[in-house]
DNA sequence: AACAATTGAATGAACGTTCAATTTTAGTGT
DNA sequence: ACACTAAAATTGAACGTTCATTCAATTGTT
């Protein structure tokens, strides 16, 4: 049954979210998914899998809302923009996945962690390597490209989750434009 | 007696860098601080203080290793690389204090502190507002501004730290052109 | 002698995990 | 439809461990 596994993945992602790690107990997860105790143990083998798992999943998230509307064809500009609107937009609607994300990328944790997400990245290298070949962005490591136009994104929607300031529509036009600003010639 | 706390804080920031928050028991930080469970109490009143202040230090540190040869007189893009690499470099040979903070700030422990670092915060505010001022940067929130120029290196300096890549200085300077870049007209 | 610093064993609570017992599900024969 | 049964799912109390914190006793300082 399947229902009861997402459910305690919902719960772990939204109590790890508002909680952290440390202050999540697997007694808290299972009251709050509706499940005794025991029976997550029926669906992880222990809680750094279950936290893995839902890793992956979260991760997996992020890659496919940014690919959401993606076609090779676009002209390259606006395959940039369709990348970060998708990434910013899904980020403001998902405040846990991103709270969780950052969280997990930022602990010693992901170190034990050696995914490989190399199909679903393909694009994004597809597209930073078609810049550098058309020489269209300034020559860099594709990584560099990368960090570029999604850190500053990031940084800014969690400000925007945390009450910091208001993230409208013109301040997100104004980022994407400055991203691109980055990485061009 | 200074040492002992201090050997305290910084035991606390290495092991926590290393093994995160949930893996540093109080046991293990007085083992690797030369002191007894007992003494930890007497300079702090419990673990959460004992962050809290390290997390204070910390971020203190980097806004002071940023603001090193600063000048009011120097033009605006000196003083803004000036920052920048300051920032770089210190980041680069403080890896496990680029661990820590990124883990602290990344997580709901956060929330809990409310520090007042406006005092030192201040010249980056001021050369913000002196760019918009002067027509010179993209007319933006100053935080985004701040996010534009720093939250790409963050990052790249993580990925440095991490292994992933190398950071020499031909990159270290298309980086800083970039940020540059993204934030000017 | 008075006070501060320090020790480390003891305490009690919290936590991850286990497992014997119970309930639910699915399959088979009548 | 029904009865029966074996397997799977689920429960929750119990276990053993780990951990933050305490404090009576000891050592060092002024």
């Amino acid at each position: 049954m399947k229902d009861k596994r997402t459910a305690i993945l919902e719960s772990t992602l939204s109590l790890i979210s508002e909680r952290g790690f440390h202050n999540t107990p697997m007694s808290l997860i299972a009251k709050t998914s509706g499940v005794s105790a025991g029976i997550i143990y029926h669906y992880f083998a222990n809680k750094d899998e279950l936290l893995n798992e839902l890793y992956k999943e979260v991760k997996l998230g992020f890659m496919r809302a940014m690919l959401a509307n993606y076609s090779e064809e676009l002209p390259l500009q606006e395959r940039f923009m369709m990348f970060w609107y998708n990434y910013v937009r899904y980020s403001l609607s998902n405040s846990a996945r991103v709270f969780f994300h950052e969280q997990f990328e930022n602990s010693p944790l992901v170190k034990h962690v050696e995914e490989d997400f190399s199909e679903e990245v393909a694009p994004f290298f597809h597209l930073f390597g078609q810049g550098l070949e058309e020489g269209v962005f300034i020559p860099l490591h594709p990584v560099a490209l990368y960090e570029l136009s999604f850190a500053p994104a990031t940084a800014m929607v969690k400000r925007h989750l945390s009450g910091v300031l208001e993230m409208d529509d013109a301040l997100m036009q104004s980022l994407a434009d400055a991203c691109w600003n980055a990485i061009t010639l």
